[in-house]
DNA sequence: CGTGCCCTGCTAAAAAAATAACATTCCTCC
DNA sequence: GGAGGAATGTTATTTTTTTAGCAGGGCACG
């Protein structure tokens, strides 16, 4: 078990860019629930650059951040770790988990979807 | 996005007892790939249980310790979070990554259970 | 032009976290 | 019964994190 290499603030800081996927700082702080100063955004958003986790690209006069990690990726590699602490490392009781706590708001379309992840993950396993 | 109310270390603590279930001070320490010295280790604990989000029970001579929340619920918390983060708060991806990622591990009666599990699902959406 | 505004970077200060040292208690075993 | 060992709690110190203050640059607009 790591040291997670993020501090507090900086995980929610690159949490926020994750989901919103690109964001100025301004962004970034109306995203917190419980915002410090813009100056110690900034300095987050900085620090994490530094660490390479995030990079910026130039928007006129400001600068917008995005995650390195691929949204999708990093979920992964949350999940796994997740599964690993939650689940006894059994991927089908954290899925059990999302189903369980979503069914309610999942679409015919959604279950279509989802059996047919099943089909393949068959198909694959023989 | 509230501030999670536990450091860098006190998460990494908690997450252990989580995987173990239960665990002794030189237990949580074993787990650790960092350890700090044992006082340290001690202290964390201490402040997670002031925190409430651990208690313990003595085991003859030592404490074991818990997690106040069981472990399948925290799970929930923790997935639901992660798919707001990384998959635009839609389950059925969140999903599609767990099954993507395990395909090759899960056995037939995995897949059979998760049939199984999208069958309920179907019956109760309508 | 030049004033005001919004952005960045830098730096210093305050607060919180992380660590280890130490004192204490209790049990065991000689 | 006392010495040793293993556990806990307390406290102090160091380190990291978190925060805000402030200087500088550029752009827009009167």
């Amino acid at each position: 078990m790591p040291v997670p290499s993020l501090s507090r603030r900086e995980r929610q800081v690159l949490d926020v860019l994750h989901r919103l996927g690109r964001a100025s700082a301004a962004d970034v702080r109306d995203a917190l629930t419980d915002p410090p100063s813009d100056s110690a955004v900034r300095t987050h958003l900085r620090i994490l650059e530094e660490k390479g986790h995030i990079r910026h690209e130039q928007d006129g006069p400001r600068y917008i951040y995005l995650p390195v990690q691929p949204r999708e990726e990093a979920g992964r590699s949350a999940l796994r770790h997740l599964t690993k602490t939650f689940f006894g490392d059994a991927p089908t009781r954290a899925v059990a988990a999302l189903l369980d706590d979503a069914s309610a708001d999942l679409s015919d379309a959604d279950l279509d979807r989802l059996d047919d992840l099943i089909q393949r993950a068959r198909a694959q396993g023989r």
